[in-house]
DNA sequence: CTTGACATTGGAGCCGCTCTAGGGTTTAGC
DNA sequence: GCTAAACCCTAGAGCGGCTCCAATGTCAAG
């Protein structure tokens, strides 16, 4: 199987297939006459889990190193990793909505200030720092 | 004032400002006898204002801008357009939440299943591609 | 005088792709 | 057989927004 069509079935793209294999994070796939790159289903199976880590925004790294574990038989271990990962990773995501929620409210607090003619100097307080130094 | 004193007092690096310059988002500042930057208080207050804006995330340029124009006494157009930018990030930061959200419901579901024995292949699912094409 | 904190410059590194330039190859229709 | 579209190749730049590094210069305190 040729890389487009590849990328097509995984929803990835050739440009990202390419990317990881310069990173080293893919076996050098075999190569046709034409020198095109060609892949067997395990590669295919490889690369699948590779993109379905990544959709789950595991660090690039982590989710390769993971679908090569899983490739290789050592599935017991990954699906150890992978719960400790997803803990943290929910973690991060926790305080990561917690900020984005604080700047939405602080966003609609400024809009109002906006709306009932504030200046932005006077709204983008920051604290006027010297204050509190 | 020299660059650390500025950094220091708007919460900031020295990196940070010089960063800024480079990209020519600030006036260039004086410079001292030893080659030291030397700010004044109106570059302080423009570069506190940036900040302010970049506290907001907006991307860094409108941040530059509309610093630039206020302290250049558009204060009116930049209310206008700091409501405007408000309301799109607003938008962007209620789409990235849903995201953010939706991922983590997913991880919660897919740790359960490993929890019940499921290996990774069988949970990375991502549809198994081949099915819906 | 020495030590340490601060300043200077230019440039690399981070993340994970995405895109471009400048080629070569395959494939479908006519 | 020919042409045009769509594919493939490589190497490298670019994105955002810093952060950090090296190598060097400057200055205040003890
Ligand atoms: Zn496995
Ligand atoms: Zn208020
Ligand atoms: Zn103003
Ligand atoms: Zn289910």
């Amino acid at each position: 199987m040729r890389i487009g069509t590849l990328a097509e079935r995984l929803r990835t793209t050739p440009h990202a297939i390419r990317f990881y294999e310069r990173r080293g994070l893919l076996p050098v796939p075999q190569r046709a006459d034409n020198r095109y790159r060609s892949y067997t289903e395990q590669d295919a199976e490889r690369l699948r889990l590779l993109v379905g880590l990544r959709q789950l925004d595991l660090p690039l790294e982590q989710a390769a190193a993971l679908a090569g574990m899983c490739t290789a038989g050592h599935c017991e271990q990954v699906s150890e990793e992978l719960r400790e990962a997803i803990s943290q990773k929910r973690e991060e995501l926790r305080r990561r909505i917690d900020e984005l929620q604080f700047l939405d409210r602080r966003l609609a607090h400024l809009a109002g200030q906006l709306g009932s003619g504030e200046t932005p100097q006077a709204v983008i307080t920051l604290g006027k720092e010297e204050r509190d130094v």
